[in-house]
DNA sequence: ATTACTAGGGTTCGAGTAG
DNA sequence: TCTACTCGAACCCTAGTAA
């Protein structure tokens, strides 16, 4: 499970990457011609041949070009593309899957503090996922690629943790999802109902911008276990 | 005729497909602003509203366009060409796997009937495939986008089935894989030496073109079990 | 507010062909 | 034989804007 640097490349180029992966270049250097390459694409050798230069120019193709034809080698990198394409795919299809979620830390202005001291959230949290939370939340802005998530999210059952009205004030229900971040275990906590927003609240045992050593703007990768 | 269609689509339209299904839309039709769609592909307002017309006019996307915004549902047969996807990154991330190939029934010159009636072949046909395989082969030539699975077979274990020498004569030893075409049990016969080659070769203990009504040219469905 | 047409510019493609 | 360059054409994207 390769998981460095996952960048996004055009669906052309991952198309013909992943074609080259098929073939088994993921775990050997495999002899493949441009034209049969361009064949199996339905595209022409010329084409198949600058995806290719262009796959290795981005440092996802390894290259040896012999005399009869060229081995290539799907790097390390390629392979991240790939796996994060058929993660992708196994959020569409599988009912049970573990997500990674990108985004952004950003400031929160106090409210998930407000409401994490609510006894009756916290005594929820406490029972259902076992923690004892630090008062406040961390909030992830999502990266717009990843904002897909949401709606997954929202149709998915997860932890259920129940509404209540405190006086006049009503909280209302939410869902908790497990999740981590570099291995730090959290809780993604996911309102009922609520408008299209990019942003996500995780809560803690840990004190997580101490614990991971997060400011505002670092970028975090967010790894929610839905179902 | 009346058989699924599984077409493929371009890249880039799969790729907003894709979007699309992530999001839910396999499941019920959901609400999303074309703008919306665009910032989460990185893509234009304009151009993700002209994939959806595109994807609609394919018959992978259903449609009702409202006065707030519009709502989308993946069709079946937009389903299909995800399902199709998701099947190929499984064929390069997982070990077993089934894959579907796809190709032509096309005429044997015989030698399959000639080889299978070899005593060295036929007795371990029948004792670790636990077929009496009818004598012949069914040769089918695969779409061109169908023959990266043939480097995957060549990598994979398959069932062994090893060759031998019949006074002067060499018989190279092959790999079976478990297979179907529509519901008849097959195998998949593989050589472990060969040039690359675009056609497949099945046995079984049926008579294949009668029990299916297959002639020549006609498509066929293989079903593979690879491992 | 939201979809989608049109026009223009930029990108990608493939035939011819060089290396 | 095979890869890959040039360049004209086809394709695709976006800004402006209509509906």
């Amino acid at each position: 499970m390769p998981t460095p640097i996952p960048e996004r490349i055009s669906p052309r180029l991952l198309h013909t990457l992943k074609a080259l992966a098929k073939r088994g270049g993921l775990k050997m250097s495999i002899p493949i011609k441009s034209e049969e390459l361009g064949r199996e694409l339905g595209i022409s050798q010329q084409t198949a041949s600058k995806h290719i230069l262009e796959l290795f120019s981005l440092g996802l193709l390894e290259r040896m070009l012999g005399t009869r034809n060229q081995m290539l080698l799907v790097t390390q990198k390629g392979q991240s593309v790939l796996w994060m394409e058929y993660q992708d795919y196994k959020v569409v299809f599988e009912e049970n899957v573990k997500v990674l979620a990108r985004g952004m830390v950003i400031g929160g202005l106090g409210e998930g503090r407000y409401y994490l001291n609510q006894e009756g959230y916290s005594k929820q949290f406490r029972k259902k996922l076992g923690i004892m939370p630090y008062s406040g939340t961390l909030n992830i802005r999502l990266l717009p690629s990843h904002t897909g998530l949401i709606s997954k999210l929202r149709s998915s059952e997860g932890i259920d943790i129940e509404g209540f009205s405190m006086g006049h004030r009503t909280f209302g229900s939410v869902k908790c999802f497990p999740a981590r971040i570099k291995d730090v275990e959290c809780f993604l906590v996911f309102p009922r109902r609520s408008h299209y927003d990019d942003t996500l609240e995780v809560i803690s045992a840990k004190h997580l911008r101490t614990a991971l050593n997060l400011s505002d703007e670092d970028e975090v990768e967010l790894e929610i276990e839905v179902s």
